[in-house]
Order: structure tokens, then C-alpha cells, then sequence
DNA sequence: CATGAATGAGCATTCATTCAT
DNA sequence: GATGAATGAATGCTCATTCAT
């Protein structure tokens, strides 16, 4: 039986994510949690290997309820419908943890090294759903895998950009709110017709 | 004159450039960077008020390269291909100057308010040149100036996605080379009809 | 318990006031008593907030043996031998105290800003110990809080400079030793009759 | 022929003394001299060996100016008057040259070591001014020079102990302006008093 | 299960000083 | 006579981590 009432485990990670929310990356330093919890920095190593393996686990966390969300808004009435649903289901996810969206879109690739390959696997699932969704959102037959790839991913890196740029206060005053996010979506969702023409080739008429 | 053969402050900023290329923003310490170029830490203050000021000054440097690149690119021989040579050089010089891109981009609002407001002007100018260009390529008349902002930060947050994805090697091996990113390019151009449709009311139809 | 013997805070503290004996508040640097204590300079951060928490925790640790001193003292068949007692006990504890004694009276206003006020009332409360023996001493009825503080004031000031003068090795090897500390205390004494002059007047006949 | 107008030399103290005024003795350093003084820390070194030279430098000038103000002061109707004019003196001067009297008098006897034992023989100068003052002040005859050094120490002793205390700003606010320094100039005055008394005998009757 | 003690490496920054020019 | 470049040593302080209890 824990001493504290609850399991420390999660207290720990739901301290590190409010850390992350109102302090910033910097400030994540194990002592800071560990104060935030009302335990010692040692007890942290009771149930993550490393600052890493906490790092990780948050990461993990934020791809399931992402994944688990995104899920949930994969449906609609048309094809469109569809695709834009899981678009502004992004959106807000990112809006409203984005203390999980830091750890899990911009940390840097040298960091990210330590995170093991196969963990990613889940950041496909994400991208898989977007890609069904793009796919069925165009018209024309059976589209190849890689096609649907291309699609997704370009999908999501406008949904990235607008994100990151919002949650970093970059945007103007007068666009912030929903407004660029939403014309982000708008846009995202033409990426099918973008990715219907030729790649390789230049990008002529 | 230098006693150490070549004057050490340009010297002190590549190495900067290059910490923060090969193992990011947190690796960027003062140490880190002296012993790159085989001078000491204080050595670092002779050039520098602050680490702040390096800071500073890479993220100017940076700002006043993109700013050249896309000035010299600013042309075309239609609108669209005006705007096209616009992000493409966004893009190029994201991709060959990955190193500032991360300090100009990606620096934590926490971060940032060390760095001086007034010096975002500059970020508006080339947002303002991106804003001509979008303007440019739309056919009907006299568009306002909001809807100048709109557009040119939908078009700058669309090849900032790609560009940070793919800098943060998160984009599939198949996709990466130019692949996304010319398609991120497609698809920003098309950012203005996105924005011509009203923005508060739902996506409809 | 310690992993290192004995509890590391008072060997910190009195590494601290060793340091101040031999080589001045200058030297007083957290590596060094690190040093002289057998530790890291981390571990001084287990104990102490601050290097300015440790100088506070000094310095509260000198002003409550010269209080425990004084009241202990504070007695006399008469009023002088009283006050007598008084002097001759604050002249010992700077002799014997002396490492306290620089950081509780040497101190530059400039570095005392940190220290809060209202530790100072330490300080007051051991001036009215010397008040009260100082009107005591007066043979003339109730005197007022004014009075009694400046002559307390000028009593203090007297042994102060004796002392001051003494441990900084500024007096004259024939009079060092209890020569000129004994003189100062006769003086001391007297001050009660110099005050019953009119202060503002100029220092007539 | 110097560069800058003026010699050099003088305009070194005269900062240092500006520092040691109005930032106190820790902001005393060589870059910070130099910075007022408009050349290079380096310059500094022309001039004087060392960081400890230009403070002995300092101390010197300082103690020729309150010695001549003491010669100056030397005089008046009466051998009373005589005296309580040297006081009133060198109250005044360490009043409007406080920063000399912080390297003059409150330096730690570990950095006085490097300070070299001749020259305080110009500090003895200014105690037998004191002493031959206080020396007439007493009516009877031809005293020892032991018991001069005696009584001129300790009025030495009692004014140092009201000046430093006044400029430390340790003085209650109430007894602050001249009022305190008054006192000690009057109760220094009966010095002689005491020091006529036996010493070394316990302090009786 | 959890801690308190301790560390070693690192941080940004400042300093007095040297020395070739 | 003066400088600009550079340094080595020090400063206060924080961090992730270990380990005996």
C-alpha cells in the first residue's frame, strides 16, 4: 500500500505533464516534479529507470489519448465529413494537452535517439487512420499504400505547422483563436488533390 | 589582432550553429561551445554580453539570411510562380540552414521573452513579402490587409509544419527528400483560396 | 542518518565561522568550506536554501550567544557593577567569538540589504539589555526611552570600537591583551554622564 | 604625453574611490575601474603592480589627507579645545571620505598582510597628533609615552567605534545625524580620565 | 515503498592577470 | 603608453543519479 493515499506512478507523470503545461520543457527536472508530488527525487526512480523513461512514458501517454481520440472522431457523414473531424480532432488535441504535444512533436531528434524505434509504431497507427480517411475522401478507386502515406503525412505536417506556431504564440493577435487554425484544417484538407499530381517531377502547371 | 590565428567570434557562432545542429538547443552551453573552438568559456564574453546576445545574434543572422534568399527569390513570371519561388526558397533555406531554423522557430515562448519584440519586425517583413506574393496570385482586386496576414501566415505555417517535421526526421524514409516537402509547397500555394471562402462559419460543402 | 559520520549542517556552520576566523569574509566561498568539511559544494545545498541562508543562519547563531551571554551577565551588587558586567561580557564574546563577530557587526550595508529587518530586532534587544543597565547606573529618577537609547547606543559604539580595533589587529602590540579593552569598558561606563549633556548644543567648556 | 588629456595614474584612484563610495568594497574591480576611468583593465597595470598596490596606493593617500587634516586641525584656546577639535576632525573626516575609510580601516587583517608593516608608521603619525592633544589636555606633568599611546588609543578606539558604526548605518534612525557622533566626541574626550586610572589591576572602584 | 544523504558533472558568469603588438 | 585578446581559476548554484537504510 502506498503511503500517500494514491499510487505515485501516475501522480508523478500528471505532475510532470502540469510541469510541462505551465513551466516549459526546462523547467521538467526531476526535483521540481518530485516537490510538485510531495515525494523525494529518489522515489521517482522507483518507477521509471531514468528522466528518459519518464520522458517516454509521457510520450506513450499523449500518442494513446491522441490515438484513442482521433478514433473516436473517425466517422461522418461523407467522406469530407470524415476527414475533417479527425483534422479538427487534432487541432484540439493539441490545444488542449499541449503540455503532451511538446514532448511528443518537438523534442530533438538527439533526444529522441534514446526514444526506441519500435515506440513509433504508434505514431503510424495515428497517421494510418488519418491516411484511411484521406483516402476514402477521394473519390477515384483503391489508392496504393504509399499514396495514402503521402497524403496523410502531408495532412498532418499542416495540421503540425499551425499547431506549433499557435502554441508558441507565433501567430498575430489577430488571427489567434480559432482563426488560423481553422483555415489550417480548411487547407489540410485539400492535401488529397495536392498529392494526386505528380511528385518526383517537377512542379510545373 | 587575434592572438589565435582567425578572429574568434564568427568562430564562436559556427560552432554555436553547429552544437545546436548536431545536438540541439539544451546541449548550447557556453562550455560546449569553447571547447569546440579551442578557446575558454569566459573567451566566449569578449564578443558576447550574454548567452543571450549569442543567442541573439544567431537568431538575427538567421533572420537576415532568410530574409535575403527570399528577397532574391522574389520573383517570377506569373503571380504563382512568384509565390511558388517564395516557399520553395523558405523551404531551401530551412533545409540548408536547419541550425538556425532552430533557434529562429523553435525557441520556447518561455524563452523568448529575453528576446526583444521589436526584433520580431523583421519576422513581419518577410511575412509581409510572403503577403505580397499571396495577393499577387489571387486574380480579383485589392484584397485588405487582413486578409494579406491571413493568407501569408496560413502559406508560412503550412511549409513550417513540413519543414519541422522533416528536420525532426519524423517524416517516413520514403517520403523524405524533396517528396513532402515539394508537396507542402503545392499544397501552401493554395492557401488563398482556402482563406477567400469566410472564415468563423462552419467548413461547409 | 549521515552517511558521513557526523551531521554535515554543524560542520558546515562551523567550517563557515572557521573560515571567517582565518581568511576574512571574503574567502568565504561555498567550495571552500566544502572543502574544509570534507564534502561537495552541493551538499551545503542540502542544508542551507542559500550561501545568504548560511551567512543568516551565522549570523542568528552569534546574536543568541551574545544575548545568552548578556542576560547571564546581567547582574551586579550595584548599577556599575551591573553595567560593568554588561561590558566586560561583550568584550569577552568578541574575544572569543570573533569569527561570529564579523558577520554580525562587520558586515557592509550593501550585502546586509538581504538580510530581512526584523532579524535586526535581535540586535535592539540586546542594545536595551545595555539600556537597562545603563539607566539603572544613573542615580537621577526616570529617564526617557530617548535617553536611555542614546547612551545605550554610545556604550555599544564605545566597546565596539575597542573590539573592532582589537581583533583587526590594529592595536599596539604594549597595549594588546586586556590593556586597551579594559580601558574601553572604564570609558563605556562613563558614557551615561556625557549624555545628560544637552546633545544639539555645541560641545561647550 | 598621455593620450587621454590627464595622467593616468590619478584618475585610476579617483575611480577607485568613485567604486569604493558608491558601490562599496566587493564592486572594487579592476575591469570596473577601468570602465570608469575610459581604457583598459590591462592599462591599469602600468601603473600599478598589482590590484592589492593600487589599494595600498589608496590607503596611503588616504591616511596623508586625514593626517593633514589632523595638522590643520591641531590647534585651539584651550588643550581641551585642542583635542575635541582632532575629534571633531576626524569624525568629520570620515564622514565626507567614508571610502577611504573603508580600505584604511575595516580591511581584513588577511588582506592586510600583503599590506607592508612600514607603512603604517604613518598611522602611528596621526596617533601621536592624538596623543600630544590629549597629552596637554591633562593638567598634570611630563607623562610616559606608554601612557600617551594609551590614552590616544583609546580616544582613536572610541570615535572608530561610533564612525563605523554610523557609516555601517547601524545607528538607530532618532540618534543618526551628529547627535550619536557628538556623543562620542565628548566621551572620547574623557579618555585621558580613564587611562589615568591603574590598568592592569582588576577594574574596581 | 520510500527516503535522506551525498555526489560529480555541469551550468553561466566574473575576476585578476599576462602578453604580444 | 596603451591595448585587445586570451586565460585559468574561481564564483554560486542546479541537476540527474545512486545507495544505504
Amino acid at each position: 500500500m502506498p503511503r500517500n493515499g494514491t499510487d505515485l506512478k501516475p501522480r508523478i507523470l500528471r505532475e510532470a505533464r502540469n510541469v510541462l503545461l505551465e513551466e516549459g520543457y526546462t523547467a521538467l527536472s526531476t526535483r521540481r516534479i518530485a516537490r510538485g508530488v510531495g515525494c523525494t527525487a529518489a522515489s521517482i526512480y522507483l518507477y521509471f529507470k531514468n528522466k528518459d523513461a519518464l520522458l517516454h512514458a509521457l510520450i506513450d501517454e499523449g500518442f494513446e489519448i491522441l490515438h484513442a481520440q482521433l478514433e473516436a472522431a473517425s466517422q461522418g457523414e461523407s467522406p469530407q465529413d470524415h476527414l475533417k473531424n479527425l483534422c479538427a480532432e487534432y487541432v484540439s488535441f493539441a490545444n488542449s494537452n499541449s503540455e503532451y504535444y511538446e514532448v511528443m512533436f518537438h523534442l530533438h531528434p538527439s533526444q529522441m535517439e534514446r526514444y526506441p524505434i519500435d515506440r513509433y509504431r504508434v505514431q503510424r497507427n495515428y497517421l494510418s487512420l488519418l491516411g484511411e480517411a484521406v483516402m476514402k475522401s477521394r473519390q477515384d478507386s483503391s489508392p496504393s499504400p504509399e499514396a495514402t502515406l503521402r497524403a496523410a503525412t502531408l495532412v498532418w505536417s499542416t495540421l503540425h505547422g499551425a499547431v506549433s506556431l499557435h502554441l508558441a504564440r507565433r501567430i498575430d493577435k489577430s488571427l489567434r483563436g480559432p482563426n488560423h487554425l481553422d483555415d489550417a484544417v480548411r487547407l489540410a484538407m485539400r492535401a488529397v488533390e495536392v498529392c494526386s499530381l505528380p511528385s518526383q517531377p517537377r512542379v510545373s502547371s
